[in-house]
DNA sequence: CCACTATCGGACATTGTGTTCATTAAAAGC
DNA sequence: GCTTTTAATGAACACAATGTCCGATAGTGG
């Protein structure tokens, strides 16, 4: 990490900035947001602000390594490799993330549902998607061939997870996280390993 | 329709900006037009524009009804009720949803792909999943209770039709649209199946 | 042909953006 | 500790776009 260089000054300003941001957020979205917000919120000077970022989502997107980072985090720790037989098998266990994002549904709400920040939703989703292809690989012999591309699958499942998410958080999370991690596995998982191949 | 009463002037200047809008989306996305883009395609004076509407989402939402009925249409003409028995039984066929973005693609990947435009996915999501909802509660008994709640699959199978749509535009349509509606019905049906109740 | 209604177009206030620069404060190097 | 280097400050500025207003003009329906 380049932390180490960095003149202490620096770490504090784009720490009190993320912060800003991300508390601005939650409260009012991020299209409402003005530059003059975020650094009221951080008190600090308007320059200051344009010396460490080109514009609102050039921060925005400075913290999203970070997000990314904790939220690819819930669904690593999960048993990736087949367990069990028939309907019981999965590919990537997604509780935990119902769980994180239910903790912290405030910001997650206002990222999900607000205007102007569908920029959040397709890096999750690209990341996302890159993951689970990863996991599918895993599960897969060499030369193997699948009735559908690993890829489609890695993008439709990443999709269908980010849908459900949205929707749950959307609708105040009208069911515990364990009823949707069930709900996802039953209605993704015949249909992946299907596409699998029989021989799987 | 309340058409008939409206001034020919009305509904010309209104056809004018929609279209002008709709040519600029697909030129340069949404976000980067601005009001006096729009009125110098369609040659109308700015406070003709904001006679009409309060701003440029105004606009743009105002033109929905008709693309997201142009959009439930292709979805709509197919078979609805389960044929087939097995793996080849299908919800809803998407197959001429697919030829019809890719026919006017550029205005379409410009739409789900675009910066700022999310309203438009929101709300073709919205009416998909209802549109969805519909066709699963006529397959149902009354009363029939199923393992994941018809609501929660009309969402997720609106989401990972569209995941898949957008990808596929993204992408520049590396697939034909038969193999796309082919590996959709794959992933989702099985799952949906299931969820509905190993009875049906 | 007349009364009505829509469009025109320029001016205007307002808000937010991103830049610049001389000044002040803090950290790093020695 | 003292000096050099680097960062933060805040006010001023040019600019771009928004949305409003209004008198003059042109098109429509009856």
């Amino acid at each position: 990490m380049k932390n180490e260089k960095m003149d202490r000054r620096v770490r504090r300003t784009r720490r009190l900035l993320n912060e800003a941001l991300m508390s601005l957020i939650a409260e009012k979205g991020y299209e409402a947001i003005t530059v003059q917000n975020i650094i009221d919120r951080a008190d600090l000077g308007r320059s200051t602000f344009y010396a460490h970022y080109r514009d609102k989502e050039d921060l925005l997107l400075s913290g999203m390594d970070e997000l990314v980072h904790s939220l690819l985090w819930r669904v690593e720790g999960m048993p990736m490799e087949a367990e069990g037989e028939g309907e019981s098998r999965r590919i990537l266990s997604t509780q935990s993330l119902f769980r994180h994002t239910q903790e912290q549904h405030r910001l997650y709400k206002a990222m999900v549902g607000g205007r102007g920040i569908d920029v959040i939703v397709k890096t999750i989703h690209d990341h996302l998607s890159s993951h689970i292809l990863e996991q599918i690989e895993r599960l897969l012999p060499d030369g193997q061939t699948t009735l559908v591309p690993p890829l489609v699958m890695a993008v439709y499942l990443a999709g269908a997870l980010l849908t459900l998410l949205t929707w749950w958080l959307d609708n105040d999370m009208p069911y515990p996280p364990e009823r949707m991690e069930e709900m996802f596995q039953q209605l993704t998982m015949p249909g992946v390993w299907a596409a699998l191949g029989t021989t799987l």
